[in-house]
DNA sequence: AGGGAGATTTTCT
DNA sequence: GAAAATCTCCCTA
């Protein structure tokens, strides 16, 4: 079985399964010949039945790429100035997607370390946008599939233990354990 | 080191 | 017209 065939039998199995299954997996940009990213460490899932979700019953210009073949990137912009990146999975029709909450940059330090301003290695990209900021992933990318050309995503090294959490920066469906981040 | 406010514009009601 | 799947700076202890 290929990478890809692994990673869609994944995604398919649904937002909330595909946001656990997703972390330790490698995320790579192609930029020239060096590859930029690292391993995912935090996850959320968000599904067409989710209050909380932009596809929440309703398919609109900005989320229409959630309701597409999994395995595409979902980029939006928000609160004025950030994108953030999700991981759409599902069938195609099916409006949901796994938001990136966190990556450990281990390729291409040195160009990730000048786009993000030169802060702490644990300040990198331990939150959605900044995820987008140290990738210099934009709304151009919104789409994009993966394992194609520019985007890699690449099968865990070892197996992560994680835990389940509350979502962040949202009102509805608070309840739901959905958020999910590697952890001893 | 921890909390609060400001930045800034797309998207949907 | 209001809220938004957020980040950074600046303030106080």
């Amino acid at each position: 079985m290929s990478e890809t065939e692994n990673l869609d039998d994944l995604l398919q199995h649904g937002a909330v399964k595909a946001g656990q299954g997703l972390l330790g997996w490698r995320l790579y940009v192609k930029d020239g010949n060096q590859l930029i990213g690292g391993m995912i460490t935090e996850t959320e899932a968000y599904t067409e039945d989710d209050e909380a979700s932009h596809s929440f019953k309703c398919k609109t210009e900005r989320n229409q790429v959630m309701f597409d073949s999994c395995g595409r990137l979902y980029v939006y912009f928000t609160y004025g100035m950030h994108f953030c990146v999700n991981i759409v999975t599902g069938a195609k029709g099916r409006g949901e997607a796994v938001l990136l909450r966190a990556i450990e940059p281990d390729k291409g330090l040195d160009t990730i370390r000048a786009r993000r301003n030169f802060r702490s290695d644990k300040e990198l990209a331990n939150g959605p946008a900044k995820i987008t900021q140290a990738l210099a992933i934009t709304d151009k990318d919104n789409g994009i599939k993966l394992n194609q050309d520019k985007f890699i995503l690449l099968p865990p090294e070892k197996a992560v233990k994680f835990c389940k959490l509350p979502r962040v920066g949202i009102k509805q469906a608070i309840e739901k354990l959905w958020r999910f981040k590697v952890c001893d």
